[in-house]
DNA sequence: ATCACTTCTTGACCTAGATCAATGCACAAT
DNA sequence: ATTGTGCATTGATCTAGGTCAAGAAGTGAT
């Protein structure tokens, strides 16, 4: 975990085509830090933009209140969300969205999919028939 | 504040031509919540997709400690990314970086900018061109 | 001064997904 | 049985933004 004293930190995710993706800036006084929890890998590689000065912090999970992890848990999954927006395809993000909530996906309207998704319930209905054709 | 006892809630934004946007689902367990502080309009509305049991706790921002205030600001920055992603052009997601961060825009070249909208860098080149000839 | 390197810009073309409009289909109410 | 009403599907067309390739313009090293 990186405060930024001065200068000027980002910190960006590298897609499978190798593109990257800035997930944040963080200038003077913001927090800075990959938000991983031990096991799960986070794919977010942080660096300096301007020559900065910073203070590292032990992040340690151990000491948490659960209330803490909650919301660091929240902070995981609208990063994931993030990046997935920007460097998925409308494939993909249904993909992953079946295999993180297989049973949601039964419970709500497609609409309602598509919306979380970000697009249109035809294209959801389109990218649906597709993927069962190519089971 | 909302815990969901049974049942399945979400959350969702309405962008200006009228279209929802789900931001998050919430089963079972699942806390959700508006996560606006005071002021700020949080253009986030919760409603019921099964019938569902909740209880409702009150956030009291005075009581919070400085840690879990900034974790729930960084959630905010998050969350009003997530919803711009989703229900924002290109234009739009500029203007509004260009106006929340005016001094990070000078001083990160602009592929990094473009890499932060979701966009290539000649899509941006473009769209600022188009901006200052209408302007 | 020149070469190498990088960023930004511009042009031509392409593709994922949006939009609009029509149809089919389930389920509820009478 | 029939009439609605909302959801999913399909087709035709459109468009924002991507991709690829070629300049232009700035910067640093020799």
């Amino acid at each position: 975990m990186f405060t930024v004293e001065s200068g000027l930190l980002r910190s960006y995710s590298i897609d499978n085509k190798g593109k990257e993706h800035i997930y944040m800036f963080a200038p003077e006084n913001w927090i800075i830090t990959d938000n991983c929890e031990g096991d799960i890998p986070c794919d977010l590689y942080i660096d300096a933009i301007e020559d900065s000065t910073i203070t590292v912090t032990e992040k340690d999970f151990t000491k948490l209140t659960s209330d803490r992890k909650s919301l660091i848990k929240r902070i995981n999954v609208l990063q994931k969300r993030v990046i997935m927006l920007m460097s998925s395809s409308a494939v993909e993000r249904y993909q992953h969205f079946v295999e993180t909530y297989p049973d949601i996906i039964q419970r709500v309207p497609q609409r309602m999919i598509a919306s979380y998704l970000g697009i249109t319930p035809e294209a959801l209905s389109r990218l649906r028939k597709e993927i069962s054709k190519n089971k």
